[in-house]
RNA sequence: CGCGGGAUGGAGGAGUGGUACCUCGGGAGGCUCAUAACCUCCAGACUCCGGUUCGAAUCCGGAUUCCGCAACCA
């Protein structure tokens, strides 16, 4: 198989806070386009990870007392839980606090800099000392003051490092204009406005007199990089950048591979123009897909401590477990626009999807299986099929496994809640099929034919768990062996207590 | 006229030019392999007004109305 390497990642989760269930919901979609391109036989590379510098955080764990780096070891720990919690298969997790990373961030500062793309120059800000940041004048109430703290901004003079990111308008507008960089069409339009809009040079230091929790700028102990300028490299850095060498994983996945960065709407300046602009000026190739998603709502409101409207990923997982919390995220989350999810919609689609839908389903092909099968006459009719072999199945009878092409089209698109409904249209679809055909009842009639009905239904049964692999991979798992074995599990999903 | 996104049966959501679909809920029936599950049928919807078109939920214009755009926060 001789197909392109994948290279996915997310926005790294900005380490001062837990991770809610809008963190999650970019980092359960890459995980399961993740998957998929490993079940279509591409070699993979999936990076997550945490940003951890930056003056937030620096505030934050000076609030607490606590030295700065164990209070980002703990919290790069609740993010690092997800894995498990989440059951992630990404290959690296890269904290941009790591010696690794900080080179990198150099490296590309430097590269910035000898095109000629970073220069010095003194700014002056209306500063408000209680948020330790520089305000526009708009932004300040009628007399000067901050809204937060209500007290008058002072006029401050700093000299900072500028990135040249109006030298690149152009090329970014370029880029921007190709639709297959954006999918996104509401995110196309908006960063291509923005770019044609006229781009500024932005600041991309701090005095460490103000702000000292950031990776230091090469050649000048004075200034850090402002966080975002650092971070945004993580995406070359988790792949051992600036180690360029040709079977290293920057010139496989990065160079000669697909790049899909996935991000939420927030991010559209940074990853669509700053950092492209980077790549630009560090004369490395631009990424080549990045995909926008939405914000979950929670019951109409956005995700807010104050309201204190917060839902925990692992308060979702410990309720419904991995792989419903996974098929919540995948399936009823939209894949670019904003969803909303509460508890009972949640209990709602647990229960008719999984409990009643999938585990239903699976218990009563595999009751039947077991009951009037051998394992040997399953296994001399099901192989262990991937996802070739339905290829296979679909050109040899089009009707016998529905709408496969819609479901790999789906994901084409990245839209994994289209490729989730061609799965539940197939459950609805073995449903329906036992309920005409009476395999239960033919069974006493013409054993031959039952068997052959009830054969064909397991088979349908495995096509079923090769498209949740991406999906829910437990769940899958737990039907190939149930399959394997001609055994009925043990029931997928228990019912909620009521 | 600040910018942007919406308005689809009782509820929540899919659906970017051709029989409006899914889940929950309501009504009637069926089946007994299955986790009080599953199947069938019924009632019930594209905010309003205009335009383009053979044909509009979908494209265009207008109206009404809701939401986001300070901070915590993806």
């Amino acid at each position: 198989m001789d197909k392109k390497a994948k290279y996915i990642t997310t926005t790294l989760p900005y380490v001062n806070a837990e991770p809610h269930i809008g963190t999650v919901l970019e980092i359960a979609q890459a995980d399961c386009l993740a998957r998929y391109y490993r079940l279509m036989g591409h070699e993979v590379f999936f990076s997550t990870g945490t940003d951890e510098h930056g003056q937030k955080i620096a505030q934050k764990a000076d609030e607490l007392g606590q030295d700065r780096h164990e209070y980002v070891d703990e919290y790069a720990a609740t993010f690092e839980k997800l894995r498990e919690a989440l059951n992630l298969s990404n290959d690296a997790f890269i904290r941009t606090t790591s010696e690794d990373h900080k080179k990198a961030a150099q490296e590309i500062w430097k590269r910035c800099e000898a095109a000629g793309d970073i220069y010095k120059k003194s700014y002056t800000g209306l500063y408000c000392v209680g948020c330790e940041v520089y305000y526009k004048q708009d932004e300040l109430d009628e007399n000067n003051c901050c809204l937060i703290h209500l007290k008058p901004v002072e006029e401050v003079e700093e000299e900072n490092y500028f990135f040249r990111l109006s030298k690149y308008q152009d090329q970014l507008v370029a880029y921007l204009e190709d639709e297959s960089r954006t999918p996104t069409a509401w995110a196309r339009t908006w960063t291509l406005e923005f770019a044609k809009g006229g781009l500024e040079d932005v600041s991309i230091s701090r005095h460490v007199s103000r702000m000292d929790w950031g990776v230091p700028v090469p050649g000048d102990d004075e200034h850090v990089m402002y966080v975002w300028f650092d971070a945004l490299t993580n995406y070359i850095s988790t792949l051992g950048w600036p180690d360029e060498s040709p079977d290293g994983n920057f010139q496989k996945f990065w160079v000669d591979g697909d790049t899909l960065q996935l991000a939420g709407k927030d991010q559209m300046r940074f990853q669509s123009l700053i950092w492209q602009a980077m790549l630009l000026s560090a004369e490395l190739p631009q990424t080549d897909v990045i995909q926008y998603h939405g914000f979950i709502n929670i019951d109409g409101q956005k995700i807010s401590k104050s309201i204190g409207n917060v839902i925990s990923p692992y308060e979702v997982v410990e309720k419904y477990g991995t792989d419903a919390t996974r098929y919540f995220l995948l399936r009823h989350m939209h894949p670019t626009e904003d969803s909303d999810i509460t508890w009972a919609k949640m209990d709602e689609w647990y229960t008719a999807n999984l409990v009643n839908g999938i585990g239903n389903l699976t218990a009563r092909i595999m009751k039947m299986a077991q009951t009037h099968l051998t394992v040997e006459e399953i296994q001399s009719h099901i192989e262990s099929k991937q996802v070739d072999d339905l290829f296979e199945l679909q050109n040899d009878n089009p009707q016998s496994v529905p709408d496969l092409a819609h479901y790999t089209a789906s994901f084409s698109t990245y839209n994994l809640q289209g490729a989730s409904n061609n799965v539940w249209q197939l459950i609805g679809d073995l449903d329906q099929m036992i309920q005409d055909t009476e395999p239960f009842k033919l069974i006493k009639t013409d054993e031959a034919k039952a068997k052959e009905i009830i054969v064909t239904l397991v088979g349908k049964l495995q096509d079923v768990a090769t498209r949740l692999i991406p999906l829910m991979p437990e769940t899958a798992e737990i039907i190939y062996q149930a399959v394997r074995e001609n055994k009925k599990p043990e029931n997928l999903f228990g019912r909620l207590e009521s």
